[in-house]
RNA sequence: GGCCCCAUCGUCUAACGGUCAGGACACCACUCUUUCAAGGUGGUAAUACGGGUUCGAUUCCCGUUGGGGUCACCA
C-alpha cells in the first residue's frame, strides 16, 4: 500500500462564534497538514438548521483567515451531503446492523424517568419486534427512526496523543443515526463524511472522546478503515472550569479587536497544550510546522492565561516597525472616534510601542498624547499624588515657571532636559521627584517614555494647559 | 450516578529510570537610564497522597484523592 498523504479536516458547527478552543483545535490540525504535506479541509457541520447560521459560518472564516490557517478544500457544508448521510444510514438498516424504532419521543421520556434518569440506555425494545409487525407499521406510514445496533463487544483505538483508549458496547447505547424526518444524527453524518472524504487523521477536542467509540463501531460496520484519532486537551479558565462566557473574553474575534497580533494569538495558542522541547517559545511560523508533532501533545488541559498571551504579544509588537503598526493604530484610532487627520503618527507610535501590550495600548496611549481629553488618571498616578502629598503641586508649580520660558522654536527634548535638571539641581531636588508629577499630569499616568520625549511630543501649549490643570485641580 | 480521560512551581511547560527537577509568564530584589518602561542579573515557587517494581523513581504498575469530559430524534 503507497504512502497516501495525509487528510484532516477542521469541523465546526456555525452555532456561535469561533471560540479559541476551537481555534487552537483548527491550528493544530493546520500545522499537522502543513507539516506533512496533506492536505486541511474545511467542513461546516450545519445540519441542525435550528442553531446554524450563515453569520456565523462568516465569522468562523473570518476568524480563520485572520490567524492566517488557509485551507485546501472547502469549506464543505455537511447539510450538502444529507442524501448520502441517508443512503448509509440505510446500507446499515438493509444489512441487519441497524433497525427501526417507532418509540415517540415522548415514550423515550417516559422509559427514562421510569430507569431514573442518568443511568438510562435505550432498552432495545423495538428491535425485539417480529419482521411482520415492523413491517405492517412502516406500510401504514408510523413515524420511525433508524437505531444503530451497538455490537456488545470491546471497541477501542490507539489515540495519538492518549495512547489506547478503551469502552466496551455494553456501556454504549442503541443509537438513533436517522431521525424520524430523515436527516442523519451527528455521529452518523460525521463518520460517512469523513469516510467519503478519505480524512485520515481525526483531530479534535477532548470532549468528543465519548463520541469515538460510536464512531469506531460505525466505522466498522461500514468495514471501512480507522483514520488516526488524536483527541487534543479542552482549554480552562483561570478557575479550572471549561473556559466559558462568564471568563471574559473567548471569541477569537474578541482578541482582534482588543489588538492582539494574528502572530501572536497563532504562537500563545500552539504553545497551550504542545511544546516543541528545548525551550523554545517564540516561534516563526514556519519552525512551528517544522517542529510540530502530535506525539508532543499535552494530556492535560491547559488554563488560558491571558496575561501571557499579553506579555508574547507585545514580544511581537516590539519586533514590527513602527511603519507597519501605523494602520492598525490608525484602525483603532478611528473606531475610538480619535481625529487623526494628516498627523504623521510615526513619533507617537515610536514612543509607546515598547510599552504596550496591544494595538489597543498603543492607540489609547497616543490618544492621549494627541488630545488632552483622553487623559485619565489611573491608580498608579493616583497614589503617587497621595504619596506625594503637597510637594506634587508644587512639582508642577515648578515645572510650569521652569518651562513657560522656554521659547518655542527651542521646544525639544533636549533643551527641555537641560531647563529641568539646571532646574531640580538648583532647588536641590532630586530629578525624579520633579518629573514623575509631570508624568502623571500630562498623561494620567505613571508610565511613559522619558519625560522630556514626553513634552515635546505633545508639544508646548498642551503641555503646559496640562500642567495648569492639573495643579489646579490637584492632579 | 455510569462510562471515559487527566494529575511537575500560582499559570504554560521540559524531563521519555540516574538532572542541584530546567525554561517562560506573573511576583520580588538588584542593575542600567540624574525619569517610566524595555533590557540585564539574581531570587521565591512544583513532582497530589499511599503502596509496589527496581540498585535507583517525576518517569513503570496498583489503589486513594482531586479535577475534567460525556451520557438527546444537539453538534
Amino acid at each position: 500500500m503507497t504512502e497516501a498523504a495525509p487528510r484532516v479536516r477542521f469541523a465546526p458547527s456555525p452555532t456561535g462564534y469561533l471560540h479559541v478552543g476551537g481555534a487552537r483545535t483548527a491550528l493544530y490540525n493546520w500545522l499537522f497538514a502543513r507539516k506533512t504535506g496533506g492536505a486541511f479541509i474545511l467542513r461546516i457541520e450545519d445540519t441542525d438548521a435550528e442553531r446554524s447560521s450563515e453569520a456565523h459560518t462568516q465569522v468562523i472564516l473570518d476568524g480563520l483567515a485572520w490567524l492566517g490557517l488557509d485551507w485546501n478544500e472547502g469549506p464543505v457544508f455537511q447539510g450538502a451531503e444529507v442524501e448520502r448521510h441517508r443512503r448509509d444510514a440505510e446500507r446499515l438498516l438493509s444489512e441487519g446492523k441497524a433497525y427501526r424504532c417507532f418509540c415517540t419521543r415522548e415514550e423515550l421520556e417516559a422509559q427514562r424517568k421510569a430507569a431514573g434518569g442518568d443511568t438510562y440506555k435505550y432498552d432495545g425494545r423495538c428491535d425485539r419486534l417480529p419482521a411482520t409487525e415492523v413491517a405492517a407499521r412502516v406500510a401504514r406510514d408510523m413515524p420511525s427512526v433508524i437505531r444503530f445496533r451497538m455490537p456488545q463487544e470491546e471497541i477501542a483505538w490507539e489515540d495519538a496523543v492518549h495512547g489506547r483508549i478503551s469502552f466496551h458496547g455494553r456501556d454504549l447505547d442503541d443509537m438513533v443515526i436517522l431521525r424520524s424526518d430523515r436527516t442523519p444524527i451527528y455521529n452518523m453524518a460525521v463518520v460517512s463524511d469523513d469516510i467519503a472524504m478519505r480524512i485520515t487523521h481525526v483531530i479534535r477536542g477532548d470532549d468528543h472522546i465519548s463520541n469515538t467509540p460510536k464512531q469506531v463501531a460505525l466505522y466498522r460496520a461500514f468495514g471501512a478503515p480507522l483514520p488516526v484519532f488524536a483527541h487534543v486537551p479542552m482549554i480552562l479558565g483561570m478557575d479550572g472550569k471549561k473556559l466559558s462566557k462568564r471568563h471574559g473574553a473567548t471569541a477569537v474575534g474578541d482578541y482582534q479587536d482588543q489588538g492582539i497580533l494574528p502572530a501572536a494569538m497563532r504562537n500563545f495558542l500552539a504553545l497551550l497544550g504542545w511544546s516543541p522541547g528545548e525551550d523554545r517559545e517564540i516561534m516563526t511560523e514556519a519552525e512551528m510546522i517544522s517542529l510540530f508533532a502530535l506525539e508532543d501533545l499535552q494530556k492535560k488541559p491547559a488554563v488560558f492565561d491571558s496575561v501571557k498571551l499579553e506579555w508574547m504579544n507585545g514580544q511581537y509588537l516590539s519586533r514590527i516597525p513602527t511603519g507597519e503598526l501605523i494602520p492598525l493604530v490608525i484602525r483603532e484610532l478611528t473606531r475610538m472616534q480619535v481625529h487623526v487627520g494628516g498627523t504623521d503618527l510615526t513619533p507617537y507610535i515610536d514612543a509607546v510601542k515598547s510599552r504596550s501590550h496591544t494595538i489597543l495600548e498603543m492607540a489609547e496611549r497616543v490618544a492621549v498624547r494627541l488630545d488632552s481629553r483622553h487623559v485619565k488618571l489611573d491608580d498608579k498616578g493616583r497614589k503617587l499624588r497621595a504619596k506625594m502629598g503637597d510637594a506634587y503641586v508644587d512639582s508642577l508649580r515648578i515645572a510650569l515657571e521652569t518651562l513657560g520660558v522656554i521659547e518655542d522654536p527651542h521646544w525639544n527634548a533636549a533643551t527641555i532636559l537641560e531647563k529641568l535638571k539646571a532646574r531640580a539641581e538648583a532647588g536641590g531636588m532630586k530629578l525624579g521627584d520633579l518629573l514623575q508629577p509631570i508624568r502623571v499630569a500630562v498623561t494620567g499616568s505613571t508610565v511613559s517614555e522619558p519625560v522630556n520625549e514626553l513634552l515635546e511630543v505633545v508639544g508646548k501649549a498642551s503641555s503646559l494647559a496640562r500642567l495648569t490643570r492639573a495643579a489646579e485641580r490637584s492632579w
